[in-house]
DNA sequence: TTCAAACTGTGTCCCTCGGATACAGAGTAC
DNA sequence: GTACTCTGTATCCGAGGGACACAGTTTGAA
């Protein structure tokens, strides 16, 4: 079990994550390094998880006492944001030659693998975060994919905001190794089975599955979204004031 | 702050989420009830998050003792689940006369108003966990909106893991209450002013997003999704072995 | 009618974990 | 060399989840 720290230094977290490395002149020298830290972290989350990080076990595994690690860090909750920025990384330079679909095909599943090697981040990335470096720049990738294709500057972000999900989403699905063969078969198949009468059609939906078959769920999903932003880079190109988001299905109720 | 159980009861949760009310026979009647302990839950966590919610707290607001809580629930985990099952409740009424793409429509609003109302049920969904009655009620809407448009078993089930995930994605970054107009531009400006240099394209959307327009990310990613579902609908009417779920951009790596 | 069994709520205890605080040693600037 | 500052440490505290034994209550069986 984990505690988790509610309040954040949004002041002293700003520093950590965006702050220049300033080299302090007097006192014996640092034995410990932030990116050391983060690094010992990531081991233990990626091990056992968020509930397995203590400051504890990182302090151990530094060879430190518990305490010597808020000399560096002001509590457990910004230690995992300086995780969660490392974990992620610097975002990958696109293929070469490909159009903004490639580049984004790539983007995510490259983002995907990130998640899916940190399960951990899922957890780490609920609520709202102070973004760091490493996160704004995969942001700037997205929106730098989609320069020039008519979409406008806020709906560019829309689209980082979908793919972000997107492959966030699935990585909480997916095992730490590969996708499993019909898993979902056999998760929602002891629930249904027995209860067809109250979920016909979910009984249908998994009558039709293959086992053998790998779950393509990321691969679905990316594709639809991707066909769908194309239809709209399409229609812009015909029409720059064409079908923005405000389109609605018959029964959406306005908010 | 709060403690996260890790271990989670399965067979008890089971119970607990599946099980018929069994009456007891023998012994004192029961002061609480199940639905009575989730609710109290709901308050606490929809006041203070998850963070807030502690088994003392919930058996204050109940005048009992912490540890009569847990005659009722195994601990905390479980509790939280019960309480995620509660909050989500049972799936809207499709909207009558709607086509699949109206029923997707009003599916993911509701199911979006549902995690903006609950803002801890973001956190409370991470990681694998074991559906409850409404949540799988949630699921068979999105199958059966489905049935008949030509889209495999798996598919449907791949749109329903696509829409939750935008649904819950989007709660996350709205506040409880609307859409915050040009909130991104305040919390993205901030960290791109002077470093432009290192996220020009970011800049540039930046520059173009009007701050009194309203947040419509929710409208936009899900008009690109039902687009993109509805292409492939539309492909499968004119030839039912067209375009699956295979289809990769130039960058993308087979896994 | 009696009594044992089963179940409920309580009081007490323990362990883990994040974090505050005071202190001792190390290294640097004057 | 000396005063200042920074680092790591030792100790302590409170919050929180959960185990456990016990007392009271209700019901079914004798």
């Amino acid at each position: 079990m984990t505690v988790e720290t509610g309040g954040v230094d949004k002041r002293r977290l700003f520093e950590l994550l965006w702050g220049t490395p300033t080299g302090p002149r007097r006192g014996p020298r640092p034995t410990l390094t932030l990116a050391a830290i983060a690094r010992a972290g990531i081991t233990i989350a990626d091990a056992d998880g968020l509930e397995g990080l203590t400051m504890q076990r990182v302090a151990e595994s530094l060879d430190v006492t518990k305490m010597a690690l808020y000399r560096y860090v002001p509590g457990r909750a910004e230690l995992v944001a300086l995780m969660l920025e490392a974990a992620i990384g610097e975002p990958p330079a696109p293929p070469a030659g490909a159009d903004w679909r490639g580049r984004l095909d790539d983007w995510t599943r490259q983002l995907f693998d990130r998640f899916r090697r940190h399960p951990w981040a899922q957890a780490a990335t609920v609520g709202a975060r102070l973004p760091g470096p490493n996160e704004l720049a995969w942001v700037e990738a997205v929106v730098a994919a989609l320069t020039g294709t008519g979409l406008t500057g806020a709906e560019q972000l829309d689209v980082a905001v979908l793919l972000v999900g997107h492959a966030r989403n699935l990585a909480q699905h997916a095992t730490p190794e590969g996708a499993p063969a019909g898993s979902r078969e056999a998760a929602f198949g002891v629930l249904v089975r027995g209860r067809e009468e109250r979920f016909p059609a979910l009984d249908a939906a998994l009558r039709g599955i293959d086992p053998e078959a790998t779950d393509a769920a990321l691969d679905f999903g990316l594709a639809r979204i991707l066909d769908g932003i194309g239809a709209l880079i399409a229609a812009r190109a015909a029409d720059p004031r064409s079908g923005g988001a405000a389109r609605r299905g018959p029964g959406g109720r306005g908010e």
